[in-house]
DNA sequence: GATACCTTGTGGTCTGACCACATGGCTGAC
DNA sequence: GTCAGCCATGTGGTCAGACCACAAGGTATC
């Protein structure tokens, strides 16, 4: 086993006793490499991991806030890895777009009948947000996309919604690079944004399967039409 | 932006490029650190970062396959990830088996009437070695989620099997964790292997919706069972 | 010609040092 | 007594240099 394994095994066997919690923070690297009997180089090694995992964040500085302290962060990583693995070409984009619809199908359908109004107003204030005209359009994208996760999260999976999440962030930089290939984007705009309200109205009246099928059919519309899909 | 990044976003540029392709080798550390201008121990920390998110594989010695060589496995960081996450208890079990049930009900259905008579064969073979007599109560639940996995697979969706065969591995020793709580195993692993058999029978038979429906029975059924959903 | 050895290049690890940064207490002025 | 400014301290960030273990492939020996 290699060292740096070892300091991953040892925090995650704390992490899994309790003795780590949300908020602690790890000892410092010269205390961790003295406490394991290793180099810092080791320790540090280790620590990236944990970080490039989403589970700790650290800080220079001194403080409370200051070093590794342990967080809950699921998304981040799986972002980096899907676009990592994008960036390899060896996970067809097909894939990414039939994985969001099964998720977002079914978050949408669960989320029918158990989102309260102000769930749903809060989602409307978002496409309120993208009527605007002369909205630039990584803008309009980059709410398109907190838009989508919020229907994710009001079916009250926090796997499925970070999943969700994480095939938005890792795909952005491609659909902005699809641009030119929409190059009549005002009318492209308007069904999105029609289907958005209707997916929205879907739910709040509570009709999943109905906010189920358009949510796919939007969903599969917009990649065919970005020839990403 | 802190150095170890550096090198990480050079590389995630160069594989987005195509100058680094699957198989191929990176520089070693010495030379990358001096082409990049960092030290190595800086080069190192990338290098775990991208071992950790299964991007590359090191190895010691010399000849061609020494080093670290450009691997696509997208699947070993979000089995670690999820293990780690689920070790910090916020990522509820619930949501796995929810998400669980999600993904595999949509995976036997879009397998129904596309699995060739060899690929339901195979899984047949593995349902064969789960009937053995005397079979370790490990071993069960290794081909059992092999199975599962195989199931996945025959959907035809990377991206799906490999956050499939995560979420199995990662609640593995869970599941083994939770042997206690089913004193009267030999029934259990009984109705398993009946309810394995149908699923695959629906499948082959073309019968998507009774495949999803068995399906998801026979994953809530044992989690209930094993008090860990 | 086959075998044992050794050269070479790889990652793995350690030591020790210095830097940048943020905090928090200390010191001085008022 | 109060407050502003300063500096000691502890943190991660980075580096240089060295040595080890390992595996391949060439080389010398028998």
């Amino acid at each position: 086993m290699r060292t740096h394994e070892l300091v991953l095994h040892q925090v995650e066997a704390d992490l899994a006793a309790g003795k780590l919690r949300l908020g602690d923070r790890l000892p410092g690297e010269r205390a961790l490499a003295g406490q394991l009997g290793v180099s810092r180089p080791s320790v540090r090694e280790a620590i990236r991991v944990l970080e490039a995992m989403g589970v700790v964040r650290t800080s220079v500085g001194s403080g409370p806030d200051a070093g590794a302290v342990i967080v809950a962060d699921p998304g981040s990583p799986l972002t980096a890895a899907l676009r990592l693995h994008l960036a390899t070409s060896h996970l067809p984009m097909g894939d990414i777009v039939q994985t969001r619809v099964l998720l977002e199908s079914w978050a949408v359908r669960e989320a029918s009948g158990r989102a309260t109004p102000s769930q749903v107003a809060a989602a409307q204030q978002l496409l309120d947000a993208m009527d605007e005209p002369d909205l630039p359009r990584e803008r309009f994208h980059l709410l398109d996309a907190e838009f989508h996760v919020a229907l994710a999260t009001l079916a009250g999976n926090v796997l499925v919604s970070t999943i969700m999440a994480s095939l938005r962030e890792a795909i952005h930089g491609y659909v902005i690079a699809a641009a030119p290939h929409v190059p009549d984007w005002t009318p492209v705009a308007a069904l999105l944004r029609a289907q958005h309200r209707a997916v929205l109205a879907a739910i709040a009246d509570g009709d999943g399967d109905s906010a189920a099928k358009l949510v796919a059919e939007h969903i599969e519309g917009f990649y065919k039409a970005s020839r990403l899909g």
